[in-house]
RNA sequence: GGGCAUGUAGCUCAGUGGGAGAGCAUUCGCCUCACACGCGAAAGGUCGAAGGUUCAAUCCCUUCCAUGCCCACCA
């Protein structure tokens, strides 16, 4: 009946069937369906980027969450898309420029339109490469409705936001301290800093009567305030306000003294002096105090005319020189070299972040105007409400208190980058005047702000802006409210169901999602949000994508293992939000799972009958069949309870434990009939296709193309999820074939003893009433196992039952050498389990007298112990007969 | 300094208030007509340590030890 090749080759078929997904619009959604809308938002990766492993865990962790609510019925829509990465972007491609073209300062030689026009053209290019790879991985989102950041739809979105949050008074622009980086000339905000353990020289200075510690001496040229904590006692004489002369770096200057309590007194001598215009902590001692602030180091990294005779010289260099001046004139008292501090760097491929004060534009997070839950809220309020109230919830929940966390310790938003790629800000400058609006102003000599809006301003509508009508979008008369209004998909598909991202971008984008979402639509983004982990190596370490020694690319794992084995790889053993190891054997075991799928498909077509439905079968009389339903149907239930928690790893070893462990290595064996019924048939199509079914979101290739075996029109990604037959229960059946597998298993056990010449129980074992029991009723199954077991098949065939194995086996003990054989061992090991056995027996006898157990323990514990125990009563008695024999022998 | 995790078989990890589980690796026996990417069997664990709650703890509570991550203005 088939007409599948022999061996599993993922690579022969995975493209194929992708091609055949995407040609019959399968996972194209339909925004006026009945059906109850399911919506994921795909976070979109870096357009300039390589699919790389974190991808990759994305891409099956959704794919398999959508894919299992389009098959239960949802209308489901995967909205894939890109991101255009502003800084990372404009850096690849400006260094690109720099040394293909050799040009020094691309931005100064090209101008604005010429480089955007080449990071435009660069991003184009590299997007296709992005959309096929997320294809390779069996993504089943919706092509059509694929949406970029910088879409003129979404920048509708953008300056319509950025609009109303001014109007509302929730942008302003002002100067502030910002994290800027010298090297790629630009701010980033507190989320984008990451902080290294540096060691660097720690310098102590005389200023005055006081002592004061810097590592930073370039930057101290216009300190005239030297800072103590209020309640030091040692400096208790000297009263806030206070002024003194000093001799410093560039002769004698006039100092005030300040107490504030941010000064750590344990830390150096407890006494600094301050730069309130290159760092943080002294820019909000200065704000407190209404303190002068002066800049001394330019936006290239280099002194200013302040600093006199070292004016234009960079950090490094000034700071040696400027030591050594203090030291000649006597100032330096010492010098610590072991000093080790978090120096702060920016995240984004730049180098050492030097704070400066620059005009910004910020979001403030504290302004309490957002009419929310029937009060006025500010952003950060709302954050925390709609986590607290559970309109958003976090998995795994232990997140929660990170976020509150994070939110608690919310400072406003710095929005604004002076970088040329991106969203450029709506603002309008005509000499003193500042205009504000969607588009530059009809009339007069406007000139628009340089900068340009962090990405995570525009990524934080993502949920709401790609569902925006992109030809309604471009109706300048029409409002942001009239085009939400008038868009199908926004109207269906907002809010989406879940976001699934890692955890290391909670902060920067689900956070931000929720705070844009909330203000500008009034309702929440998402309903779950779903965090994964990060990839490490077998050994833990973070996979790097610069680093090929840890890195596992996932287009190569796709072509050596599959597709549908890196996605298993991907998700077995790990829960949400931990972290997962991928190695080779893993990848190895899983295509072995994709393997074993094909194979036991293989069979099933090649022995039952074409034309052979699917569909559950009404009447069962085989108490084996009936023992396979009932798995089967606990399994359909195990796995629908596991994927509504999003316990995604559980299901699959469900799935694979029963698929394999019973059904392959019981039932498919146990089945090997000749004279198969109509109905063995049937229940045999019916298991196995549920199990393609059951399997789908996680395997979609394999079982995609098993299915298309079975004669069925419609495609196995749009058949219907598996759900619980109540017909299916058969706990009598069951029973009396698990205990069945049971004593097949003591007996191979047993065999393979006796062949190692180590066991003289055999018969007495097979002559147990238990056994005898079991051989009368299921002597059929019992001599196809044998036969299959590698047991003598000789030996059983003509008189199949227990006569003919016990027969087998006392001629096996007949050949056994006593005087050969070593027993020791043997005897070793019945001691151990004796010893267990009657740990356990003892345990239990303890329990059943104890009057508390016996009162407070539930019946059916009560009574399941009582049967144990005497069943190891048994055990403990047949062991010490077999030691007793065994010890004669060796003797 | 605050916060959050993790510690279970040699390795990677599931799991549960009622005698410890999977995959890989190991040992032994099998090329059995779907699959050697396979089949059968075995071996391997004071479930990090110590207390507490409970009739009962690997699981709940406390403390400790180890490991990792996040946040924070220590100049």
């Amino acid at each position: 009946m088939t007409d599948l090749p022999k061996a599993y080759e993922p690579q022969s078929f995975e493209a194929q069937i992708a091609a055949e997904w995407e040609s019959r619009q399968l996972f194209r959604a339909d925004a006026h369906s009945p059906k109850p809308p399911f919506t994921i938002s795909m976070p979109p990766p870096n357009a300039t980027g390589q699919l790389h492993v974190g991808h990759a865990v994305m891409l099956a962790l959704e794919d398999i969450i959508i894919r299992w609510r389009r098959m239960s019925g949802d209308e489901a829509l995967w909205l894939p898309g890109t991101d255009h990465a502003a800084i990372a972007t404009e850096n690849v491609v400006l260094k690109q420029i720099q040394e293909q073209e050799g040009i020094a300062d691309p931005r100064a030689t090209l101008g604005r339109e010429e480089v955007l026009r080449r990071i435009a053209e660069y991003v184009e290019n590299s997007r296709g490469t992005i959309r096929n790879q997320v294809k390779a991985m069996g993504s089943s989102c919706d092509w059509s409705r694929e949406r970029y950041t910088m879409d003129p739809a979404l920048n509708r979105c953008v300056n319509e936001t950025f609009v109303r949050m001014y109007q509302d008074g929730l942008i302003y622009r002002g100067p502030r301290i910002v994290n800027w980086d010298p090297n790629l000339k630009t701010n980033v905000s507190d989320d984008e800093v990451d902080r290294k353990e540096v060691q660097s020289p720690f310098y102590t200075f005389q200023y005055g009567p006081f002592q004061i510690g810097t590592v930073r001496p370039e930057t101290k040229f216009g300190d005239k305030y030297v800072v103590m904590h209020p309640e030091d006692a040692r400096y208790a004489d000297y009263q806030h306000g206070d002024t003194f002369e000093c001799e410093w770096i560039n002769g004698r200057i006039t100092a005030t003294v300040i107490k504030d309590e941010a000064i750590d007194p344990e830390f150096g001598t407890g006494v600094m002096t301050i730069t309130p215009w290159h760092d943080h902590t002294d820019f909000e001692i200065a704000e407190r105090h209404g303190l002068d602030k002066e800049p001394i180091i330019d936006f290239d990294g280099k002194l200013l005319p302040v600093a006199q005779e070292f004016a234009g010289l960079p950090i490094e260099a000034a700071r040696t020189q400027i030591v050594e001046k203090l030291r000649q004139k006597g100032l330096l008292v010492k010098v610590d070299d072991q000093y080790t501090h978090a120096k702060a760097f920016n995240s984004r491929g730049g180098g050492a972040i030097e704070p400066q004060i620059r005009e910004q534009w910020f979001i403030d997070v504290n302004k309490e105007i957002i009419p929310w839950k029937g009060e006025h809220r500010s952003l950060r309020e709302i954050l925390i409400d709609v986590v607290r109230s559970g309109d958003i919830q976090l998995v795994p929940d232990r997140f929660n208190a990170t976020y509150f966390h994070w939110v608690e310790n919310l400072r406003d938003w710095c929005i604004s980058r002076q970088i040329w790629w991106g969203h450029r800000i709506p603002a309008f400058y005509q000499g003193e005047h500042t205009q504000i609006a969607t588009q530059a102003p009809a009339e007069g000599n406007w000139e628009q702000d340089p900068d340009t809006l962090d990405t995570w301003f525009s990524s934080a509508l993502w949920t709401w802006s790609t569902l925006v009508d992109p030809e309604l979008a471009q109706e300048a008369s029409l409002s942001l409210e009239q085009i939400l209004e008038r868009s199908p998909d926004f109207r269906k598909f907002h809010p989406t169901q879940v976001m699934e991202t890692g955890y290391d971008i909670l902060f920067f984008w689900v956070a931000r999602m929720i705070l844009m979402t909330t203000y500008m639509i009034g309702e929440v983004p998402f309903q779950t949000v779903y965090l994964h982990g990060l990839v490490r190596t077998r050994d833990g370490r973070k996979m790097s994508k610069s680093d090929p020694t840890t890195a596992i690319d996932p287009l190569e794992s796709i072509d050596e293992y599959g597709a549908d084995a890196l996605r298993l790889a991907l998700i077995l053993g790990t829960g949400p939000g931990q972290d997962l190891r991928l190695y080779p054997e893993k990848l190895e075991a899983c295509r072995r799972f994709a393997n074993k799928i094909w194979n036991a498909g293989r069979y099933i077509l090649m022995t039952i009958p074409a034309g052979t439905p699917i569909t559950p079968p009404q009447q069962v009389q085989s108490e084996l069949a009936q023992w396979m339903l009932h798995g089967l149907n606990q399994t359909v239930e195990t796995v629908q309870q596991s994927l509504g928690g999003y316990r995604l790893s559980e299901v699959i070893d469900t799935l694979r434990g029963f698929f394999w462990g019973e059904f392959c290595d019981w039932y498919l064996e146990m089945d090997k009939n000749p004279q198969r019924s109509d109905e063995d048939n049937q229940v045999l199509a019916y298991a196995y296709t549920t199990f393609l079914k059951l399997l789908h979101p996680y395997v979609p290739f394999v079982t995609e193309a098993l299915w298309s075996q079975f004669g069925q029109e419609q495609m196995l990604a749009v058949a219907d999820f598996p759900t619980p037959q109540a017909a299916h229960v058969f706990p009598e059946a069951h029973a009396r074939i698990e205990l069945v597998k049971e004593s097949i298993s003591q007996i191979r056990a047993l065999r393979d003893k006796a062949n190692l010449g180590l066991d003289k129980k055999i018969a007495a074992n097979l002559d147990s009433a238990a056994h005898a029991e079991l051989f009368r009723t299921h002597q059929d199954l019992i001599v196809r196992l044998a036969r299959l077991s590698e047991l003598n098949v000789q030996a059983v065939e003509p008189a199949p039952g227990r006569e003919a194995l016990a027969a087998y086996f006392s001629e096996t003990l007949a050949r056994i050498d006593a005087s050969a054989v070593d027993w020791s061992k043997e005897i070793e090991a019945l001691q151990k389990k004796l010893r267990t056995e009657t740990g356990f027996l003892e345990k239990s006898h303890k329990k059943l007298s104890n009057e508390g157990f016996l009162a407070k323990a539930p019946e059916a514990v009560v009574s399941e112990l009582r049967e144990k125990a005497t069943q190891a009563e048994r055990t403990v008695e047949a062991l010490r007969q077999q030691i007793h024999e065994l010890e004669k022998l060796a003797s």
